[in-house]
DNA sequence: ATAATTTTGGACACAATTGTCCAATTCGTC
DNA sequence: GACGAATTGGACAATTGTGTCCAAAATTAT
């Protein structure tokens, strides 16, 4: 019962109750996003959060709300995260290149590499078909906040003469595209990525953004 | 009871009990995709097959086996269609940027948009943990066999001097990536995304690949 | 037409799961 | 240490799904 979920979890600064809900949510998206919505038992989350399936029902309801609270948990934070880099976007470059590539490893390791960006996507494609609203939501989040986020930051560098875009929302979505290949390969091995390999990753996805995109002298 | 892989199927000039066969891959491709492994009954399969359990079980025997069946069905499909695309790759072009964007219109169109290769893909990302040599052979067909063959293309394309690349395979992902990022937002709503714009994501894409690699003279 | 093969549909046993109830126990607080 | 609240674990009914069996019907080949 290896607990991948360790990284996420608080400590005990919380209430009492609030901890075990915790243990729960982080459990419950494990094993959904292992199983699927119709394959994760509730026992099975139970045992993986080491809470009596009781105490779920107590404080979660049924297996619908289970998941949708689920669902919103797991967005905010990974929506929290994806900001957090965003904010460390280079804007004023020195030397383009190397920032934005530095730029780009943070946001892979932190904003796409973490597990609640992993669970996320594969929840919304497992499940989205079944549950309409949280693909909304979903869609909300995702390409509908962090994209045009994104888009803004390039737009703010082409204005300031280091790019050359004619449509940044493009460019936005195919500089995620190019930051998100490899992974998304590797990803589904469900294997961990050593460092060295995302750098790689950056590296590449950067230098190719930057020969379509960078201006010329 | 829309049959949505009419477009697969063959009328029947195929030995009767054959046809039934077929049927029951259809209905069953569509269930799983839709429900996961888990969550798609053989009850619903048979609906959809508009045929009895029972036959499903004299010809496929149980679930696993019936899945198993479904994936390597649907994974040689996709690949053939996928080959027969790569077949109209254009090797010494006039216009390059005219004739690779009609090419990556094919891709798109044929070999990603196609209902075979999105089952296939959402099943590997649902299932592809709980059925290791699945996720193998899905694999080896995939990432395995495509971007070889279109990083030998491009390689091609560089050899006679249209395309400046230092790696090819890493040229290969990025242009399937390219391709493929607008469409996968698309994609999860299940919708069938119109003919312009599929031409208008072939156009963006081809369009940024040749910005990163085309010689300049 | 007749024989062989498949298909059908319904019944069945078996297992897993959901969601509820409740008494005993543990936990945090005062 | 004692009180109140939360947690536990086990039992429970109801539902759903798997996989098998079998006799009747339909389909195909001879």
């Amino acid at each position: 019962m290896k607990n991948s979920s360790a990284e996420i979890e608080q400590a005990s600064t919380w209430p009492p109750a609030q901890n075990k809900r915790q243990a729960i949510l982080n459990a419950a998206a494990d094993i959904f996003a292992e199983q699927g919505y119709a394959g994760a038992s509730i026992d099975a989350i139970a045992a993986r959060a080491g809470v009596s399936r009781q105490t779920i029902y107590n404080q979660l309801g049924d297996k619908d709300n289970l998941f949708k609270v689920v669902v919103a948990e797991i967005t905010d934070r990974s929506s929290a995260g994806f900001f957090r880099v965003l904010d460390t976007f280079p804007a004023a470059p020195e030397d383009l290149e190397k920032e934005l590539t530095e730029f780009s490893t943070r946001l892979l390791r932190k904003a796409i590499c973490d597990p609640n960006g992993r669970w996320l996507r594969k929840l919304v494609e497992t499940e989205g078909a079944r549950f309409p609203e949280l693909f909304e939501t979903w869609r909300e989040y995702g390409p509908g906040k962090k994209y045009p986020a994104i888009a803004a930051r390039l737009a703010q560098l082409a204005h300031a003469g280091y790019l050359e875009l004619d449509d940044p929302a493009l460019a936005a979505r195919q500089f995620m595209a190019l930051l998100a290949t490899d992974l998304r390969i590797e990803q589904q091995l469900g294997r961990r990525t050593p460092d060295a390999e995302i750098d790689q990753m950056a590296a590449n996805a950067t230098r190719t953004f930057l020969r379509a995109f960078a201006s010329r002298p």
